[in-house]
DNA sequence: ACAAAGTTTACTATTTTGGTCAACAATGGA
DNA sequence: TCCATTGTTGACCAAAATAGTAAACTTTGT
């Protein structure tokens, strides 16, 4: 039951991306730098990212990267899904048949409860929502002000 | 974000256990039989829970392993933390030197919210309850006379 | 044309998972 | 006492997943 890296660095990479966002393009080599992850490996985690149209990718010179939506309209739920494959304790919940006798177990009901409180959770964290808790950590200074 | 086979088969091995109690220990080789399990794996997934304490073994002739408590208190978080070794979907949450600067990290938040879903769902769930569900589940035509 | 980006494919090393096997230890019964 | 039976332990192994590297390729602005 562990989070993958491409998971945790695709979080991080994306939080970063909606932190940085403005006018022009964020390159794929900045996020890399500023998050310390391998530039060669963010490619294939970022990948999923553009391919489910949730990041805008202009290639050529000064080019990058950039948000299709707002922060506040994407899901960890949905990041996650899309970085993990599936957020699945066991398979038999997405299709039933890899299980024989999925009918009649009842442990499978337990991992489907949990299934749904994980889904439960992501789905209530926005991008947006880690893009303010981040700037408030980061300025501790002003709010003891 | 998967369960591995010891945690399920694990479960479904005390559940089965649970069920199959009674003046006499139940073998092993039962167990792996009805539940379709390798005997020589279940004999390393079962261990840890000897170990903990929760299953009782008697070796020899006649012998066999035994709940060392009523299945009402036997909590399913209990079992899947024996069986996985956690349940925390990151490393930085049971020792945060794991990660650098994880005082700032504001994803370790949200994977520490993940981890407390789970466990109030797996802890919400006793062996007795999964006993109860299956007999429920196999007894349909009782319920419909 | 060229340099600067992202894209894609191929490859590799390491770790985790899911087992198997065999020696061993303890226990009850003939 | 000795033996069959049952659980315990540690060594070992193959396959898959994970994490990462490298390089060729495509697109685009200047
Ligand atoms: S049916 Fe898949 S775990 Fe039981
Ligand atoms: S501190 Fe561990 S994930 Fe950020």
């Amino acid at each position: 039951m562990k989070l993958s890296t491409r998971a945790r660095y695709g979080t991080r990479a994306l939080l970063d991306l909606a932190r940085h966002e403005g006018e022009k393009p964020v390159q794929l080599k900045e996020i890399a730098g500023r998050q310390n992850i391998s530039l060669h490996y963010l490619e294939h985690i970022i990948a999923p990212l553009v391919r489910a149209g949730i990041i805008r990718s202009t290639r050529g010179a000064r080019g990058g990267l950039q948000l299709t939506r707002q922060p506040k309209d994407v899901r960890l739920s949905e990041v996650i899904q899309l970085l993990e494959g599936t957020i699945s304790p066991v398979d038999c919940i997405g299709n039933p048949e890899s299980c024989e006798r999925a009918d009649t177990c009842v442990t499978r009901d337990i991992w489907c409860e949990m299934k749904k409180a994980i889904d439960a959770t992501l789905d209530s964290v926005t991008l947006q929502d880690l893009v303010e808790k981040q700037e408030r950590k980061e300025a501790p200074l002003k709010q003891n002000a």
